[in-house]
DNA sequence: GACCCGTTCAACCATCTGGTTGACAAAGCA
DNA sequence: TGCTTTGTCAACCAGATGGTTGAACGGGTC
């Protein structure tokens, strides 16, 4: 693995069902591999490599418990995610209501010039500059 | 493509910082293929297939405006997993609470009966948490 | 009509991913 | 001391993914 960026990581976890669903299943309680396992048609090896990739992503850790090895969410790194969503949801939010505004303002304006809004053209890419 | 399920698409879709990046400058307005692509070191064809996977995922639409098709960021899909990522971080956490609960009401109590918590869960998959 | 611009389609390639099976380590139980 | 349970590691495979290049299409402009 290349050691993609924690939010990427975080992303790609969960867009797996599965995985998904091994999520839910630890938001509810902690389990071992075989009893996360035990409902998939798949190896348990498979559901250990899953459980890998979201150990990796930081969403589950692991103890030591005899020959066990219980499996506990991680659900703070939940947050990343959800902050990362809730910022850009906002700020398009945002810019729909100054259109709103913008074409209430506005008497009327033949087509023309929709695309090229006023200001910048694409210039920021950095995505994580907050406000 | 076997049409995966929505959220799915949409988490996979965010998994990729380029596509992360798009969707924030989308945030900030509209855009072309072309002015979407000038930022990064890829061929435009390569961002118009991110495009494409943001599509499918319901994330962006494109309309058609002369020779371009600006792209529009539909921002309320982003709320699918906002909404997924909240429940389950709701409840992990209810769950820390109960368990904190539950620790402070009993003294200590070897392994036995532990499974057997009142209301919650029941279902006897948490090893006992023997230190 | 000829031409250019913006965009997509098609074919190809390297790599990643999710799954399999088989072997093996670690810890408890007979 | 074996034997069973629990879990990981390794090798392998089919299909998806992200990138490339080259060609084609749709629509203004000359």
């Amino acid at each position: 693995m290349v050691a993609a960026d924690p939010l990427s990581q975080v992303f790609a976890a969960l867009a797996d069902p599965t995985r998904r669903d091994i999520v839910a299943r630890l938001a509810v309680r902690d389990a071992t591999v075989t009893e996360l396992a035990a409902p998939y048609p798949v190896s348990v090896q498979a559901v250990s490599k899953h459980l890998k990739v979201l150990e990796d992503a930081g969403l589950v850790s692991r103890r030591r418990e005899a020959q066990r090895r219980p499996v506990h969410l991680e659900a703070e790194v939940l947050d990343l995610t959800t902050k990362w969503l809730e910022r850009h949801r906002r700020r398009a939010q945002a810019r729909y209501r100054r259109l709103d505004a913008l074409l209430a303002s506005m008497p009327d304006e033949p087509g023309a010039g929709t695309g090229t809004a006023p200001g910048a053209t694409a210039g920021s890419t950095d995505p994580g500059a907050g406000p």
